[in-house]
DNA sequence: GTTTTATATATAAATAATTATATATATAAA
DNA sequence: TTTATATATATAATTATTTATATATAAAAC
């Protein structure tokens, strides 16, 4: 799946593997996230079957950097992967859940520091949402107006994050308030 | 982590590799799950490290069953597991999130399409966890009240689901509007 | 002045996970 | 009576992902 999110950003405008893992890191990490190593390797596969093409731009005083543009074809494949049809429900992993479902036998105050923890970590991420991440988009916007209807699906995405962390912390709190009270 | 799932399933009871295929599917599924053939090799692995020991079962008129029990270096391991915290969120991935994402310069039909379909699959799901899967804790500890502690654990991460699916199904109405809207 | 952070690309090695198969039998449903 | 489902184990091949490492420079922070 990484190489439709790679086609996806190539598709606004040519990108290195540095500024793809950047802008990647800042706007779909919340749901889709790859190591830096990956989107080398990847974007190496994609130009083997054409979807991209590169070529290396000289810098002064530092390194070539390699800027990666979408093709026909690759354009062609993400239109495709976009409209076809998403049939079954995401399989998340939840490493916390893992741990709490086999924690029975565990002290009540071990428990509760797992959750604690994670909890501050929620309200961390809960916090971010609501600065750093929303500009960007206003950012953009401002620069590129035709990219209005892109803005509101972002921030559709955004949102998502929003609910989600309120959704855990609430989540969160409940399960504590049971632990504490049942163990 | 799988191999941690695995030996906390075994922690309960002994079992065969199809055996926890089955219950991992009806406990963990939503929050932790692993293909049959994953879940097979990686049985071997912890035999191989000594975190459980098999021994095959003849049964009538069927190909033998090969048991897995825990060994104590296997409970220690899970236990120091249980107790390591968790520092880091998860990294999610949302397929649908992803696609929405890029999908600005889709047809306002296509995109509505594409969530709708979504939308029927978080109800359904949101439906099974109102039935099926609460009955299963209540049998086990009908039985095994020394689980009880535990059943509290497995109601917990069950709440999480519903909530989740709650959640999800509320930013898909939202969204859904918004498309509606906007586009 | 030294360390950290940022810019930049890339490979090797290892681990994790999925998909596709193969084998064998019994029972229940169409 | 044929098909589908459930019981049971296992391997091969492939794909996906992570961790670790190497190289090189500049600017900013401490």
């Amino acid at each position: 799946m990484l190489k439709y999110a790679l086609l996806g950003f190539l598709k606004y405008e040519s990108k290195t593997g540095y500024e793809i893992k950047q802008t990647m890191d800042q706007s779909t990490g919340h749901f889709w996230h790859a190591k830096q190593s990956q989107i080398y390797t990847t974007l190496k596969k994609l130009e083997y079957d054409g979807l991209v093409i590169s070529h290396p731009e000289p810098q002064d005083r530092r390194p070539d950097r390699r800027v990666y543009t979408i093709t026909d074809s690759g354009g062609r494949a993400l239109k495709d992967w976009l409209l076809q049809p998403v049939t079954k429900l995401d399989t998340t992993k939840q490493l916390l859940l893992l741990k709490l479902f086999f924690s029975g036998k565990l002290e009540k105050e071990d428990i509760l520091t797992q959750l604690r923890l994670i909890h501050n970590l929620h309200e961390q991420q809960a916090k971010l949402y609501k600065t750093s991440t929303l500009d960007f988009i206003g950012e953009i916007t401002a620069l590129q107006p035709e990219l209005k209807q892109d803005a509101h699906l972002w921030n559709a995405a955004l949102r998502f994050g929003v609910l989600y962390e309120q959704m855990y912390v609430s989540w969160l709190d409940e399960t504590i308030a049971m632990v504490d009270a049942k163990f």
